[in-house]
Order: structure tokens, then C-alpha cells, then sequence
DNA sequence: ATAGGGTTAG
């Protein structure tokens, strides 16, 4: 309602997509400098921020499809160059046969420029890295002009993992002596940012320097852009005041966005909006991605009604908010627990005819989630999918944080498993809601069955053993997922690989024990390694609830998971032994950080499982993976349930050699003055003190509560 | 050959 009092033209109707641009940098390299596209080469299908999508209104597609633009159809190509992309494209992956081709022609920098066009257009940078090399060393090839030198880094700079090529390139031109001109330092720069190299940035920097090249508007917008990949909000500001000095140098709304966007992804966001009222003070008008930038900092600041009014003056500035404005106000109502307001913003959304997209579904799903309103997430998720809105990991996230809030952790397996099912490979921060949902469902066998399949490799990585082999090396993972696999060979997966494996199991668990121990400083301090180590194995082997179902005959694979979940919804009766235990598919791109050991040592916590908690407590340390205050607090919690006071005391003690931060300290301080006295003796005297005052404080906060339920 | 905005976590 409020949203809309702003009097607002109905906004040029079925133009909806129009003001949605996607953001998305270095997204696909589907599209290229001229705006063209080269779907047939790159099309993604999952790439979000699609602003094609219009699902709630107009059903007719865009545009009356344009035949393919394919390089031979662009109007006033050289069919010469034509060709010779097609027969370079044709040797990629084979430099020498480029430079047997390329040895018969004769081209001036210009043309050479152009291939690389072609080239970029059919999305085949490598092919032209190849190319360019083989030009190189070839005589009747002059390759010093800087400008094709530009471009062939600036076609490498586009997604962060090709960065590195472009700096070599870069540095390759240095070496050949080709002198860098301004625009060349501006890509290279943006370029270095992009691949968060933020010594290069400096590097490079210096060098513009050194060659008197003056910043220009461009230099500063690289800079700032570096500054926001790298997270050196500090130093965007102080070159953010140099720009301010450069005589000429005239900053502008970009500059002032770029420079917002920064300070709040370093967690700045009072800042940003310090630097956002200064850019009014300067007389420079924010358009809509400023207000963007701006209403994304009040939601980080946890600041929802703030964001209202920047999106609100936004509508009375005259500008049309676009999806990525009422995805951020979205964003903070949900930060801030505001359910209802989220769905009135999205409610809003739809009817001023701007299309949500992934991001507005998963932010609003979050908020639903939050709030517990499963039933509102799950007609969101069906609405999404409806529309004809891809729904990703981030979905899935949301729809299992909304299982876990209402204690509803069989929807949590069920949209685990089928996402997975639509090939939507989980990312460990699903792993950790699904493991975080079956232990507070009291579901530590499978919180830990999940635990293993996330560290078994998956099927695309299978191949690859040679990174199997570095992990296997590097201590306790290797001997959980092979664990793992000895244990569901008795429920029922892999057929092959489990009789290998488990004889290995035991030998590689304690071996793996032991080097960890040396490797890091054990703050657990395990005065008898051997029986550590001991436990270690006994802990984390099999549940032994997977025993019951070894029965069941076993192919792995999608026919039988779904089987398997839908003869686990049908009904309670399956068969004879109880449910079965879900399997979970191995995934390949997922490993536990300390979120996923947090998770899972709470869920065995829950369970009483006092021994295999201890035991994942050794493993993630062999993993160098630091514990918290969260993780000891688990634990001495785990061990206060299971009688182990000894145990307590020397979890307390290692904690004490951690660097875990004060307040942290105190919570668990806290907790042991309630649970264990005997541990006041270890103590130092500060830490007592922040503990009682803890206490104190809470017990304040009870007085203040029932103070106030008596006023009123 | 050159720049900006939005989403998840015990």
C-alpha cells in the first residue's frame, strides 16, 4: 500500500523487463562488448538475473527471434576473416596446427585486431590466445599494437578464473617492450580487481604510474571496482579522495556507487550512506542504481524502515524502481524478520509490473523461512517454478532453513533430494542447513550420513583421482568419506567400491589420526594419542541404524533414490525394520567448513552422542579448521549430558589455548558455572569475571522481563 | 579496448 502513494505513472506498461538490467558481471560470456550475444556458443541455462523473464504478465515472447548471429551474417565482415576464425576455431586446443594455417597469411595489425573480434564473438578466447602466440612468432606478423594487445586481455577478463591469463598477457606486454596506453591500464586494472589479485592491482598501478599515464574516470572506477572485489573498503576511500584532487578528473554517479557498493560489502554501511548524502550535497543526482546501492546498505545496517524511505524517495525523485530495488528493500525486511513486510513489497512488486526473478523468489522464500511460514514458502517455490523462474542453490537454502525452523526435517531431506534430482548440485551452506535440520529434528544418523556424502567425491569427480589422492593426504577427510563408503555399503549403495575399501578403513583412520596430530597444534589435548585416535575411528563409524536395512538389494542411482523417498512419504509401514534411511547421493562440489562441524557436532550433541562428537571434533582439527565458541560450547555441552566432567575440564583448558574470542569465552565461562562448579579452579580470574557478569546480565534481562509483564 | 546496484549460514 504505502509503497505505491508516491503518484507514479503507470510506468510504459509491458516493458516491464526493460529496467531490470542484470547485473551479473563477468556472468556469462554470453554477452559481449557490443551487446550481441552468442547464445549458440555459451547460453547458460541456470544463469539467474535473467531479466527476460516476465512470467507474471505478458506470455509473448520478446522479440520475433533474429536469425542466430553467427559472424559469417554480421553486415560487412571480411569473409576472409570469417574463414579464418572458422578454420582457427576448428584448431583449438592445437597451437601448432594454428601456426601451419597461419604461416600462409599475412595480416596488417588492423586485420589482426579484427580476427580477434571474430574470435571474441564466437567466444573463443583461448582459441585466440593460441592464435595470437602463433602470430608471434611468426615474421610477417606485426603484433606491438597495443590496442589488439588490449583487446586480447580485455577478452580474458571476464570471468575471475581467465584473470590470471589476462595479467600474463599484460606482463607479456610489458616484456616485449609494447608501451601501455591509459585504456590498457584501466582493463588490466579491472582485470586484477576482478581476479581479486590485489597485489597486482597495486603493481600495476604503480607501474601507470611510474610511466606518467594520468588517472582518468575510467582508472577510478577500476580502482573502485578493485577496492569492492578485494574488500579494501580503506583504500577505496583514500583513492577516492586522490580522485576528488585530480585536476580535470570530474567523479560522477558511478564513482559514488561503486564506491557505496564497497563500503557495504565490507560491512560499512553507515559509511555508505554518508558518502551517498554527500553525492547529493555535490549536486550529482542518484539515478536508480544508486538508490539501489543505498536501500542495500540500510538492509545490511539491519535498518528496514530506512530502506523504505530511500526506496520511497526513489518513486518521488520520478524513477521506476527496478527488480534489483525491490529485491534490496525485499532483502531488508527479511534481514530484519519483517515476513509480512517482504510479501507486501513483493505483493507491491507485481503490481507495478515488475518481474521478480531468482533473487526476488529466494529473498522472499528467506523471509517466509525465517518467520517459519513454511506453507507461504512452499507456494512461492511453486509459483517460481510456475513462472518459469530458475530456482538455484539459494532456493533450496531457503525451503530447508524454512523445514528446519518448523522441525520439519523430513521436508528438509525431501527438497534436498530433489533438487539434487534436477541437477542442482548442493554447495556446502546447504549441507550445513540439512545437517543443522536433521539434528535439531533429533536426526544424528542422518546428519552424520550427510556429513559423508558431501565429502565423497561425485560422479564428475570420480575420474579425476589425482585430487582425491592431495585430499587423502591431507588427514581426516579422506578417512571419514572412506569410512563413509564402508558403512553404506551396508545399507545398500556402491556395489563395487566397498569390499576395497573397507579393509582400508581402519588402517587409514588411525594412520591419518596420527599425522594429524603432529601436523596441527592440538588444542584438544589428547595426552594418549592412541586412544584418541581409538575413539576417533569408533565414533565416527556407521550409525547403527543403517545395519537394519543391509537387506534391501542395491543399484545406485536416480530410479532408486526416488523409490526410496517415495516409499518413505507413502507411509510409516514400510516393509519391516521402520523407515529407511534416506541415502544421499555423493556431491561433488561441496566441502565442510566449520559451519558443517558446528552443525553436525550440535545434531550429535542433541543426540547424546557425547563420543562421536569428540570424534569430529578431532577430525575437523586434522582438517585445520579452528574451533569457536559455538563448537566447545556443543561439546562441553555434550559431555555435561553424558557424565564426562574429566572430559569438560580439558575441553575448557584447550579452549583457553585457542584464540576464541572474549565474549565467546564468557558464554561458555557461563555455562560451566552452571553445569560444572569444579571448573571455577581453572579458570583465570578474568574470565570468571565475564562470566558472572554474563550471568548477571541475564539474570538483569529476567528482571527487567518480569518487571515489565507486571506493568502490564 | 574502458566503470556502478540485489540473495543464503549453527
Amino acid at each position: 500500500m504505502v509503497l505505491e502513494c508516491a503518484a507514479q505513472p503507470l510506468a510504459g506498461s509491458g516493458t516491464a523487463a526493460a529496467g531490470v538490467a542484470p547485473v551479473q558481471q563477468q556472468v556469462s560470456p554470453a554477452t559481449n562488448s557490443s551487446g550481441n550475444t552468442c547464445e549458440l556458443v555459451y547460453s547458460r541455462p541456470g544463469s539467474s538475473g535473467s531479466s527476460g523473464r516476465t512470467p507474471v504478465l505478458q506470455a509473448a515472447p520478446r522479440r520475433p527471434t533474429a536469425a542466430p548471429a553467427t559472424v559469417a551474417g554480421q553486415p560487412g565482415a571480411d569473409p576472409r576473416l570469417v574463414r579464418l576464425t572458422q578454420q582457427l576455431v576448428a584448431r583449438a586446443g592445437k597451437p601448432a596446427d594454428m601456426r601451419v594455417l597461419l604461416a600462409g597469411q599475412s595480416l596488417e595489425a588492423a586485420d589482426v585486431r579484427r580476427l580477434l573480434t571474430y574470435l571474441d564473438r564466437q567466444g573463443a578466447a583461448d582459441v585466440a590466445l593460441d592464435a595470437f602466440h602463433a602470430m608471434k612468432a611468426l615474421p610477417q606478423f606485426d603484433m606491438d599494437d597495443p590496442v589488439l594487445r588490449t583487446k586480447l586481455i580485455k577478452m580474458h577478463s571476464r570471468r575471475p578464473k581467465d584473470t590470471a591469463a589476462a595479467l600474463a598477457l599484460y606482463d607479456e606486454m610489458v616484456a616485449d617492450g609494447v608501451a601501455p596506453d591509459a585504456v590498457c591500464y584501466n582493463i588490466t586494472l579491472g582485470t586484477a580487481g576482478l581476479g581479486h589479485h590485489w597485489g597486482r592491482v597495486l603493481s600495476i598501478l604503480g607501474d601507470m604510474q611510474a610511466a606518467g599515464v594520468q588517472w582518468d574516470a575510467f582508472t577510478c572506477s577500476a580502482l573502485l571496482s578493485a577496492c569492492q572485489a578485494c574488500g579494501q573498503w580503506e583504500q577505496a576511500l583514500e583513492w577516492f579522495r586522490q580522485a576528488q584532487a585530480v585536476p580535470g578528473l570530474q567523479l560522477n554517479v558511478v564513482h559514488y556507487t561503486t564506491l557505496m557498493s564497497c563500503l557495504q560489502k565490507a560491512g560499512q554501511w553507515e559509511q555508505s550512506m554518508r558518502v551517498f548524502k554527500e553525492m547529493e550535497g555535490q549536486g550529482i543526482v542518484p539515478d536508480v542504481v544508486a538508490h539501489n546501492a543505498a536501500i542495500a546498505a540500510c538492509a545490511k545496517g539491519g535498518e528496514w524502515e530506512k530502506a523504505w524511505a530511500v526506496f520511497l524517495a526513489m518513486k518521488q525523485a520520478g524513477l521506476r524502481p527496478s527488480t534489483v530495488s525491490y529485491n534490496a528493500l525485499i532483502s531488508a525486511c527479511e534481514r530484519c524478520g519483517q515476513a509480512d513486510r517482504a510479501l507486501e513489497v513483493f505483493a507491491s512488486m507485481q503490481r507495478q509490473q515488475v518481474a521478480p526473478n531468482t533473487v526476488t523468489y529466494n529473498t522472499a522464500i528467506s523471509a517466509c523461512a525465517k518467520a517459519g511460514l513454511y506453507a507461504r514458502a512452499q507456494a512461492l517455490h511453486a509459483e517460481m517454478q510456475a513462472a518459469g523462474v530458475p530456482d538455484d542453490v539459494f532456493t533450496l537454502t531457503a525451503l530447508i532453513t524454512a523445514c528446519e525452523r518448523i522441525g520439519h526435517w523430513q521436508g528438509a531431506e525431501q527438497h534436498f533430494l530433489e533438487f539434487q534430482q534436477r541437477g542442482i548440485q548442493p554447495n556446502t551452506v546447504v549441507f550445513n542447513r540439512l545437517i543443522s535440520a536433521l539434528g535439531r529434528g533429533g536426526q544424528w544418523e542422518q546428519a552424520l550420513a550427510a556429513f559423508h556424502a558431501m565429502q565423497q567425491p561425485g560422479a564428475e569427480q570420480q575420474q579425476r583421482q589425482p585430487e582425491g589422492g592431495r585430499r587423502a593426504a591431507g588427514g581426516g577427510s579422506g578417512r571419514a568419506s572412506q569410512e563413509c563408503r564402508a558403512d553404506s555399503s551396508n545399507s545398500s549403495s556402491s556395489s563395487s567400491s566397498s569390499s576395497s575399501n573397507s579393509s582400508s578403513s581402519s588402517s587409514s583412520s588411525s594412520s591419518n589420526s596420527s599425522s594429524s596430530g603432529s601436523k596441527v597444534d592440538p588444542p584438544f589435548p589428547s595426552s594418549q594419542p592412541a586412544a584418541a585416535a581409538a575413539a576417533a575411528a569408533a565414533a565416527v563409524a556407521a550409525p547403527p541404524r543403517r545395519e537394519a536395512s543391509a537387506a534391501a538389494p542395491a543399484p545406485a542411482g536416480q530410479k532408486q533414490r526416488a523409490r526410496r523417498r517415495g516409499a518413505r512419504g507413502s507411509s510409516s509401514d514400510s516393509d519391516s525394520d521402520g523407515p529407511e534411511p534416506v541415502v544421499y547421493p555423493p556431491s561433488s562440489t561441496a566441502r565442510p567448513d566449520r559451519i558443517t562441524y558446528g552443525s553436525l557436532i550440535a545434531a550429535l550433541e542433541r543426540g547424546g552422542q557425547w563420543e562421536r562428537a569428540l570424534a569430529v571434533f578431532e577430525d575437523m582439527l586434522a582438517q585445520g579448521i579452528q574451533p569457536n565458541g559455538y563448537i566447545f560450547t556443543s561439546l562441553i555441552n555434550a559431555c555435561e549430558k553424558g557424565g564426562q566432567w574429566e572430559t569438560a575440564v580439558k575441553l575448557f583448558k584447550a579452549m583457553q589455548q585457542q584464540d576464541i574470542p572474549l565474549d565467546s569465552m564468557a558464554m561458555v565461562a557461563r555455562k560451566a558455572l552452571y553445569a560444572f562448579p569444579s571448573l571455577i579452579k581453572n579458570m583465570p580470574a578474568p574470565l570468571l569475571d565475564a562470566a558472572r557478569a554474563t550471568v548477571d546480565t541475564g539474570r538483569a534481562a529476567r528482571q527487567w522481563i518480569e518487571k515489565k509483564r507486571d506493568d502490564s
